[in-house]
DNA sequence: CGTTGGCACTCGGGAATGGAGAGTGCTAAA
DNA sequence: TTTAGCACTCTCCATTCCCGAGTGCCAACG
């Protein structure tokens, strides 16, 4: 059944009135908020019906009403205003953005910081790269026993190794190493080091001391952690909201985000520049059953892409949110991958988790 | 006035008890855990003396006590039990110890980690060091408008960084640069990179395209933020405790946390070995001001030093997290400066702040 | 003189009580 | 189809009340 044009209207401004207050709303609220011509008698109707349809519910006999999950989908899909950003919001964005040019890990993290400031929710990064490989290998000699692996992954990021070792080795031996695995280690993917593979390098070094596998493991690590670093910041921010007045459900979610082996587990295939909503029971986690995740997904370049998102209670403010989170990840799309920005960018892309 | 014996014994239970329970005790747990001869009665009248004399503090007429900041001082002086650990528990921390050799930077955070884990309260890492200059320079030479600087730094942490530039150069460029920087550039602190030795250091080289402040700029960024890095992890575990039964208390605590920058301020003063108290009111911080907090440092070998520390609540299990700590830390220095444990490394020596 | 038992007193916390207010559903009239 | 009116429901808040835990003090005792 489709709903009416008030009914929508009506729907609207129950899910508004509810994001700003926190607290069931009635009929009266919604007449003024909806600045509607009918009383609120017909508007109790009105929600009557939605009520009966799933959209909203109450807390209990004799409350006002409260949008559901179902409700809250509609509104994200269809009824949400794009709320374009104030000149002041996309100002602070961009010099924010500006301002941070660290190194890369970093930079994400402290872009996460900058989400957590613009929503006041909790922000989590996930930055997931397509396939991680080297790009060039450099060992520094340092002394006889000692030399600095310098690796150049895919993504321009470089990742560094001081080995000190028992024995003693000569400037040579290192370039001769150098050299092998510049040609053979370079482009491969972690599961592509095979044992073989090391071997075959040791021998083409002429190296009799174990400095090949010192090496290889070296990259193996890299490869297998370049990948997937997640990231939270802010949790502390939902102490401040009344749905988490409870301290043990606060701790509960934070605790789930503090780790971050829970969120690479949020789906997370996006196309650059939408926004993906995931409101309360859409989630898979049963910790986050009851608040909503919005997800925008960047372009760091190299077939590398990553994540930002913030978590809140379900009656987060959508728009806002997705309009924050849409520019600031069209940003550093920009940002990382130098060329234009991605498709998109500036326009706001809802996708939604339709069954 | 000293305290007699008897009382020091009921100082103790009281303090110990409300250590596990949290709530103001009565004379008759106190005779209880005490294991004391004498009856109620008499046990009411010394807490009567030891209330007068402000160890402890009644919340209100008629309830149990609860211990005051001096009652706590004098606890962790003189009447702790020290807590050896059980050989699981050594057992637990040195394994995790062993597995957790990353990079150093991250390694520090691991371990805060396992603090928090081992403790149950929210850990902090704090890594002081006293002077970090660069021991090395190395330029790697990618193509015509790109390289890699790599800094060694006393501690032996190498930072890298890739530069692209809008103009070329040549491979010959770098090598005359990087001379003149090992030469010139090695062993100073951030104050001595002055804007008369980079102009040296570009005429020395025969620069003539900016290559000279590119690189001065990183050493500068790089001193700058290399020495102070501060950590918390665990922050969620506040909300387990009655105490922070408060979202709002929570939150502040929680938020001032987080800024790293209030942890520089912790007073980090201690012997290696030795374990801080900072008792409630006894911190400088207003957040902290309801809160204890435990700190231990370290030795991270190169004249560089670190602290890892504990938050909680002014009743924590002082002996428990102080044998905990001192573990940690001792560890931790064996493994960072390679050589023999720190003085005092197993025993353990609780220095508190007595004024 | 220190210790003990007894007793009156105090105070916080939880349960019970009783409006007040907000909001609903329903009915009858416009 | 909309509106006004009305009875009903339920939460929230403040008030009250009682119970129990714990104290302080006093008088008696070894």
């Amino acid at each position: 059944m489709e709903l009416s044009q008030r009914q929508k209207r009506i729907l609207r401004a129950v899910v508004e009135e509810y994001i700003d207050s926190a607290e069931p709303v009635g009929s009266r609220t919604v007449q003024q908020r909806a600045a509607l011509t009918c009383s609120p008698a017909t508007i109790r109707n009105e929600l009557a019906e939605l009520t009966r349809e799933g959209y909203l519910e109450q807390p209990h006999t004799s409350a006002g009403r409260v949008p559901t999950a179902k409700g809250y989908r509609l509104y994200v899909n269809e009824l949400m205003r794009e709320r374009a950003l104030t000149d002041d919001e996309t100002e602070a964005i961009n010099q924010k953005l500006q301002t941070r040019m660290a190194q890369l890990d970093k930079l994400i993290e402290d872009v996460g910081r900058m989400a957590t400031e613009l929503t006041s929710y909790p922000a989590l990064t996930i930055s997931a790269a397509a396939a991680v490989t080297v790009k060039r290998f450099d060992l520094i000699y340092l002394d006889q026993n000692s030399f600095i692996i310098v690796l150049l992954l895919t993504g321009d990021t470089v990742k560094n190794k001081l080995v000190h070792l028992p024995f003693s080795f000569s400037q040579n031996t290192l370039q001769r190493l150098s050299a092998v695995f510049n040609a053979s280690f370079t482009g491969i993917g972690e599961e592509a080091v095979t044992a073989e593979l090391i071997d075959s390098a040791e021998r083409a070094a002429g190296d009799t001391m174990g400095l090949t596998s010192v090496i290889a493991s070296f990259v193996i690590e890299t490869l297998a952690t370049a990948g997937g670093g997640a990231n939270v910041s802010g949790e502390a921010n939902l102490l401040k909201l009344p749905e988490f007045k409870d301290p043990d459900k606060a701790h509960r979610l934070i605790n789930y985000l503090s780790d971050t082996a829970n969120l690479a587990k949020l789906p997370g295939s996006t196309d650059f520049g939408d926004v993906k909503v995931l409101i309360g029971p859409e989630n898979a986690a049963l910790e986050l059953k009851d608040s909503s995740v919005v997800l925008a997904s960047y372009n760091a370049g190299d077939n590398m892409r990553g994540i930002i998102g913030v978590v809140g209670p379900t009656r987060m403010d959508y728009s806002a949110v997705a309009a924050k989170l849409s520019y600031i990840a069209g940003g550093l799309s920009k940002l990382l991958a130098g060329g234009a920005p991605p498709s998109g960018y500036g326009k706001l892309m809802i996708k939604g988790d339709d069954k």
